[in-house]
DNA sequence: AATGAATGAGACTTCATTCAT
DNA sequence: AATGAATGAAGTCTCATTCAT
């Protein structure tokens, strides 16, 4: 019990560490985040900052996995009962991610601007995995049938491509196209693939 | 008539660099392509590079251009004639996709994985902009009618989702998926969407 | 009297310290020796150390000096008897010291490698003083007289000699030499050399 | 032809480079030496300094095999006519040894103190090497046979005894030993143990 | 007295860019 | 115009030591 405090402060300390990484890479771009700027962010020293994590990289890590942590939490969230129809069902999801994407203070678009050279694939596989399982559900229940498989690369399809459509969108400074309509048309395109049936 | 060697000379420096910048991001990716390795690729000096192109950036920059120019150039070719049916030709500019990315020795993949670190909009826009053309070309004879706006949305989404899940497809070490079914997904989603009457 | 127990404590803090020092050097070296990691090592905080040793550099010295009083007692225990041939005698000292240098975990030769840095210098000096006294000793029992400045001589050549050719040859990963076949050749040196009549 | 300059001049800042870490090493030691010090006496920038050395430690090689070459040649000078009896011989090579120790400036010694850490084992080879050719050389004209291996024996314990014995006593800082008396001792003792028939 | 989190100076190294030749 | 040696700011990481608890 005499411990706690410690590990409490460690904690403390591993949480500052994150957030200030992530305003970082929010405010100045993964390029411009270094470690002496995570660290005066954080307001401790370069030296605390290695003493919880080895590398950069490895904070970083961390930051992407707590991202995962918190997306799967969102996503858990999402009304998926039988009796939501599939188009509210992903009208619901997009919304909710572009909800994430503004309020996130650009943080989650740098990231996924960077997805090849961070673990994005975490965040990416959290919302696949997901996604995968509320598609079974869902075609369960409503008596319609796809090979595994195809599950999957449609899974895939999607995922990937609403992830991008709305990064790229939200990456434009002054894009003539207006938020709504694309979450509509993602909607739409989505919508209809999955109603598809499969060959 | 005397200037005219030297600016061919010129030109031709101007060649061999954005070449010389082309293999080096092929093959040792964006993050490790450095001034001073282009120059030895393309067998002059650093100074030499200077002397044609302003920084690094610059460079890039016109090798993004020139890229844009050939995708532009490869696109025009694709059959658009009206007999073609809508999944036909959407099918064949999926598969002139995963060319691109899979010849160009990796070339397209890297660039696209660092989307926003280079001008990469320039390919995009160049690619959303004919396919709007076709778009719009196709839907004319075939007597159907989108506002033109709603028409953006829609090309703006399908360019966007099929570059990136191509790419990240092709990124994939050790990918469970399937690239023909992929591209067969893509097809189905998109000539779904873009078949789908507007609201 | 309530004091003892603090004192006894003390000097167990004191001894495992040191003790910590040692293994830490034998296991790592003495470049990777580092206070946290002697800290760990001991089982006690870095601020415990610090209370006990004013610095890095005092824990070794420390150190050396236990050392230095460990090589004195066993050095003391070798036999000197006037029945004992010069050879024998030389010959049994310097199986003593291979012994310790393998022994002891690779401790002396790393100390030894370093004896720049650390003040190897204490033990250094406890050889020859030691051997000085054994050679005084011993030509007094002989009859044979050196003058004394001479013998000093003779002892710094040899006691150094042996160390260092001892340590090459132990710290040689794959030595063409024999360990049997350099002790023989030291033996034969040093009687040699003890044997000659002073000019 | 044209290029010669440039050669010249790469050669000599690769002169520069060794030689200002030669003044490093001999004035502030080796622990003490770093990039950024080496690079002041030299009188050029940290960039240019890993222009031509990947890496400090390729930079200390460089200095180390530069002596081995200058020891080598000072060794070769060293007269080995047969006519010149075993005692001159040796003693000549111990003033040349304390000549080197003397005139570095303390390199050769703070070197020598190094041995494990850096690759003084090529100048230890060269002696070594030289030595015994010299030796077989030499026995060979006085008809005396040692077998091969009993030579190497001697060479390496000769060899080692004699350098760490110069350099504990060069680094001794008020030492009541007279260095002439150390060379007489070590000349003794060499030139005794190499009349020694071999057993 | 003990703890161990925090410090921060300083080491090594890279690379876009310049400028004397 | 071409060259390429030289620059130096900036980045990542280490570790002896301190000090609030």
């Amino acid at each position: 019990m005499r411990k706690r405090p410690q590990q409490e402060r460690s904690r403390q300390m591993v949480t500052t560490l994150i957030d200030a990484t992530a305003r970082c890479i929010a405010e100045r771009g993964l390029d411009n985040t270094t470690t002496p700027h995570i660290a005066e962010l954080a307001g401790v020293s370069v030296g605390s900052l290695y003493q919880y994590f080895g590398s950069k990289e490895a904070l970083i890590e961390a930051l992407v996995e707590k991202l995962a942590d918190d997306v799967a939490r969102g996503v858990k969230r999402l009304p998926v009962s039988s009796e939501v129809s599939l188009r509210d069902l992903v009208a619901t999801a997009i919304r909710f991610g572009f909800a994430m994407l503004n309020a996130s203070n650009g943080l989650y678009a740098e990231l996924a601007r960077n997805w090849h050279r961070v673990q994005t694939q975490k965040v990416a596989d959290v919302l696949q995995q997901h996604f995968l399982e509320i598609a079974r559900f869902y075609f369960l229940k409503h008596y319609r049938e796809y090979p595994i498989e195809d599950l999957e690369v449609r899974v895939f399809i999607i995922t990937n491509s609403t992830i991008f459509t709305m990064v790229r969108l939200v990456s434009q400074e002054n894009s003539m196209l207006n938020e709504d309509a694309v979450a509509e048309g993602l909607t739409d395109m989505i919508t209809g693939y999955l109603g598809q049936s499969s060959k």
